[in-house]
RNA sequence: GGGCAGUUAGCUCAGCUGGUUCAGAGCAUCUGCCUUACAAGCAGAGGGUCGGGGGUUCAAAUCCCUCACUGCCCACCA
């Protein structure tokens, strides 16, 4: 009646076809009802981004709650979007341009923007596709763009909001300025490298002829704009000079000698120059003593008229030169090798320029200060909780944080300046007038910068229910109740990485604008890394294309292996083939899903074959026919129940897809169905083997559940397969299994773990012995009448397992002739030999294995001779070593019987 | 300079509130099996003084101190 299953599981075709189901029966689209909520917002991954392996795991930690929860019966939803990503997308566009011989400036804002829309509409926005491959149960009715129309609004209505409270404002200071970009970056943006460059000393004369006062510098291209020679107050040596000036070298200016604590008396000759506009440090020396701030350094890092003949040479050229120069002078002291740590763009490499500049600024510290409290308070948590030390120090030490950026795609700035220099921030031209208090034909200027993309990113919790900026209990009905509805949203999960850029942020705008928090968990993900422990990168060449491994091992088995690799708060190793970009390892998870896949291939074709159509159903009481295995196994499953459950609250993802495999493999594989096999060939009596199938499949069917979060494919498609459903149900939504506590019985527990004693012994003995399994020998076991008399009942299963040609179970029997012997738990084991036995191999496990026997025993009781311990201990952990000891011994006599008694 | 992780079998890692599965798993290695669900498999075996040292405790892989090494984050003295 039912298909036959191929040998092996094909997931390619069933990935693609179940996704498809799923959207078609509408699975992943949510609406506030009257279930439970549950949300999770998707970190909008970039417009121009390709799906790499850091995603697929923080893609699927997600799904794995979106659907687990969904599984418990919330109404879920995950909110997908797209980022703009202001400097990758505009650099794309930029490189097309370049390959027509054209630059942004040759087509102007206007069209430019335009073309970068076309861009987006055409490559952008691969990834969201690549992500539906891997299965993402997301709402993607619900996609935001960060430039949407509705998020775009909010981004104006923010920056509003923000400028008129006075806590974004205007200012000249000095930023991490990227040349290539030729734009501004903020503090987040900048990574800092350690660099091997030269410290050189120079001499500089001072203006009234006495003397020569020697420095050092780094930067000996910046002198032209020095303005100043700091030394500290403290430092005798220079204490006379104090209030006199030196001649600037190459431009011949005269420049003060100025006492200030930031210069270090103990580094270098104890003198630093003093240039404010390219150094932070000098910068803030240059405010405090009120000294000029010249530029020397233009926007594209090359020197300007400032420099005279070095007019025109790029930063690292005009330093050679000016070096140079300076030789030929005599003006050079010495060069030092000198390693020191330089700034460089995040994104595109080249060494930041501090550079100063007019930009705009967000006033952090009263935004931070909610925001740390929500976060210390518990309202929000941290996993690994670690993390939450990070978060407080970067928040309590908060700076501004610069948000103009001089590109052209992204949210425009709404500032407006008039002809006599004021300016405000407005949603259009004409209310900038009014707020000014200007007539209507007063012409303004558009401040041309736009914000920085994480401007936008940082109201993702609102723009994502339809927010546009308004007063929250302004909200349209529908954005409302969704806000509502699903914020707080229940879990972030994203990389440490970005806790500054995007987290601190969401949970400081979503505070004051949202007026609560964002999310009340933030699962951190783990850093991929190769097995050399590098960081995956596609120049690295280690990074494979996870859609390609997909194609070969599928889509299940990739999250399921991440998952299994990837503990919380600890980085992954995944070993990676760099020639044929493999990833091995993923081969856990398609040998698991193979087993499923078998296993599920098994109880059909068992029931194709021995459970006639038509066979009526048991109709008695199940506790007749269930056997010490049957209990087992439910007992196994309610246990595996509870502890998947408890792994996945506690965010221990590793745990969870361990439990399932080992439930899976080790107890439902290995032993159950081993069991099912005897059961079923010693009971000629369909309705019997029916109800057997039945509970049989009844447990894979849980177990198939539990599985669904990691493995949503396969989990469907064999539950659609064994289970006849039709394709707009999903084995997602049936719901966990519940009220199984009363199968949990550790009884039947201890009694099977004794038959997997005895069984696994036979099969040592006949390993150590070189019996093939083909050869069948006699089994003789003796045990206390307890024990002996669930021996005996389980006779069939041992006959089987063990191979026995017969099988003679009984109390205090005599070691049979020819036999070897082995002693578990206190039972004994005997197989007969006859002549294939290796005495003398014999003996000496026998004795080894007695001698690690009386090794213990002479431990335990060593311990239980202590009074501290007898005293000290919990009653039960002494009641538990004295019964130890008890067990023990009683075997170790055994042993040392049958060691005697072995010819 | 400050902070946070980590160090357990050849490799990758579990081991959570100290003791009842306490020294584990997977991979790799070795042995035997095409046993009619699965060789992407089955059955076995070997392999570790839990980074070093000290302390607390009746009891430490587990808690504390200290040192060493590895990785990451923050800061940026020219």
């Amino acid at each position: 009646m039912s298909e036959l299953l191929p040998k092996t599981y094909q997931p390619t075709e069933a990935e693609q076809a179940w996704y498809q189901a799923w959207l078609d029966a509408g699975h992943f689209h949510a609406q506030p009802s009257s279930k439970a909520p549950y949300s999770i917002l998707m970190p909008p991954p970039n417009v121009t981004g390709i799906l790499h392996f850091g995603h697929v795991l923080n893609h699927t930690i997600q799904d794995i709650y979106i659907r687990w929860n969904r599984l418990k019966g919330a109404e879920t939803c995950w909110f997908p979007g797209l980022d703009h990503a202001g400097i990758a997308t505009q650099t794309k566009v930029e490189q097309q341009l370049k390959a027509e011989g054209l630059t942004r400036y040759d087509v102007g804002r206007e069209a430019f923007i335009e073309r970068t829309w076309a861009w987006k509409e055409k490559y952008g926005g691969i990834i969201l596709e690549q992500l539906r491959r891997l299965g993402d149960a997301a709402d993607w009715e619900r996609t935001l763009f960060t430039m949407d129309a509705s998020a775009s609004s909010a981004v104006q209505e923010v920056f509003i909001r923000l400028f008129d409270e006075g806590l974004i404002y205007r200012g000249k200071r000095i930023i991490n300025w990227s040349p290539v970009a030729q734009s501004a970056l903020s503090d987040e943006e900048v990574i800092f490298r350690e660099v091997r460059e030269h410290l050189y000393t120079l001499r500089y004369h001072l203006a009234d002829g006495s003397g020569t006062l020697l420095l050092s510098t780094v930067r000996p291209e910046t002198i032209f704009a020095d303005v100043a020679v700091a030394v500290n107050p403290s430092d005798e040596r220079y204490a006379h000079m104090i209030g006199k000036h030196v001649t600037v070298p190459l431009c011949g200016r005269d420049v003060p000698i100025i006492a200030d604590d930031y210069a270090d008396p103990t580094f270098g000759t104890g003198c630093v120059k003093i240039t404010p506009a390219h150094d932070p440090n000098d910068f803030e020396v240059g405010q405090r003593h009120g000294l000029p701030m010249p530029s020397c350094i233009e926007a594209d890092a090359t020197l300007n008229a400032m420099a005279g003949e070095f007019a025109g040479l790029d930063r690292f050229a005009a330093r050679k030169a000016v070096v140079k120069k300076l030789e030929a002078m005599e003006l050079v002291e010495k060069i030092d090798d000198y390693t020191h740590n330089v700034g460089f763009s995040e994104r595109g490499g080249e060494a930041v320029e501090p550079f100063l500049s007019d930009q705009w600024f967000v006033r952090m510290q009263p935004l931070a200060e909610p925001a740390l409290k929500a976060v210390a308070d518990g309202q929000i948590r941290f996993y690994p909780e670690h993390w939450v030390k990070t978060y407080e120090h970067w928040m309590t030490n908060v700076r501004d944080w610069c948000i103009s950026r001089q590109l052209w795609w992204g949210h425009r700035i709404p500032v407006y300046y008039a002809a006599d220099g004021r300016l405000t921030a407005a949603r259009s031209a004409d209310e900038a007038r009014a707020k000014l208090g200007l007539p209507a034909d007063a012409v303004l200027t558009q401040d041309s910068d736009v914000l920085d993309t994480w401007f936008s990113s940082w109201l993702w919790p609102m723009t994502t229910m339809g927010w546009a900026g308004e007063p929250v209990a302004a909200m349209p009905p529908a954005s409302k109740a969704l806000f509502d509805y699903y914020v707080p949203t229940n879990l972030l999960v994203t990389g440490p990485d970005i806790i500054f850029f995007w987290v601190a942020r969401m949970i400081m705008a979503t505070l004051k604008f949202g007026e609560r928090i964002p999310f009340r968990d933030v699962y951190f993900t783990s850093i991929i890394r190769d097995g050399k422990g590098r960081k995956l990168s596609k120049s690295l060449g280690n990074s494979p294309d996870p859609l390609d491994v997909m194609d070969k091992y599928g889509a299940d088995a990739v999250r399921f292996t991440m998952t299994y690799l990837s503990p919380l708060g600890m980085d992954v190793r995944l070993d990676v083939d760099e020639a044929t970009q493999d990833v091995p390892s993923m081969e856990i998870g398609r040998n698991f899903a193979n087993k499923l896949w078998n296993a599920a291939r098994f109880l059909q074709m068992k029931r194709d074959e021995l459970v006639p159509e038509g066979t009526p159903a048991y109709d008695g009481d199940p506790a007749v026919l269930l056997s010490t295995a049957d209990r087992w196994i439910r007992s196994r499953f309610a246990s595996t129940v509870t502890s998947a459950t408890q792994a996945l609250d506690a965010y221990r993802i590793t745990e969870y897809a361990k439990i399932l495999y080992d439930f899976v493999w080790r107890d439902y594989c290995d032993w159950y169905v081993e069991v099912v096999k005897v059961q079923l060939a010693n009971r000629d009596d369909a309705t019997y083997r029916r109800w057997l199938l039945d509970q049989a499949f009844e447990v894979f069917e849980g177990a198939l559940t539990l599985l669904h979060p990691v493995m949503p494919f396969i989990s469907d498609d064999l539950w659609h397969r064994i289970y006849g459903a039709d394709t707009s149900q999903t084995v997602g939504m049936r719901g966990l299994p519940n009220g199984l506590d009363h199968h949990v019985d550790p009884v039947v527990e201890q009694r099977f773990d004794l038959l997997q004693s005895v069984v696994e012994s036979i099969r040592r003995q006949r390993n150590e012995m070189m019996i093939p399994p083909s050869e069948r020998l006699p089994i003789v076991i003796s045990a206390e009448s307890a024990l002996a008399a669930f021996i005996e009942e389980q006779r069939d299963v041992l006959v089987s397992f063990g191979r026995a040609s017969e099988l003679t179970v009984g109390t205090a029997l005599a070691k049979p002739d020819g036999s070897v012997a082995d002693v578990v738990r206190g039972v004994e084991v005997f197989l007969v030999v006859a002549g294939k036995v290796d005495f003398e191999k014999e003996r000496q496990r026998l004795t080894k294995e007695l001698e690690r026997l009386r090794g213990q025993i002479v431990g335990i009781e060593k311990k239980l001779g202590n009074a501290g311990f007898v005293s000290g201990a919990k009653p039960e952990v002494v009641e538990g070593e004295r019964r130890k000891l008890a067990d023990w011994t009683a075997t170790a006599e055994k042993l040392a019987r049958n060691l005697e008694s072995l010819q």
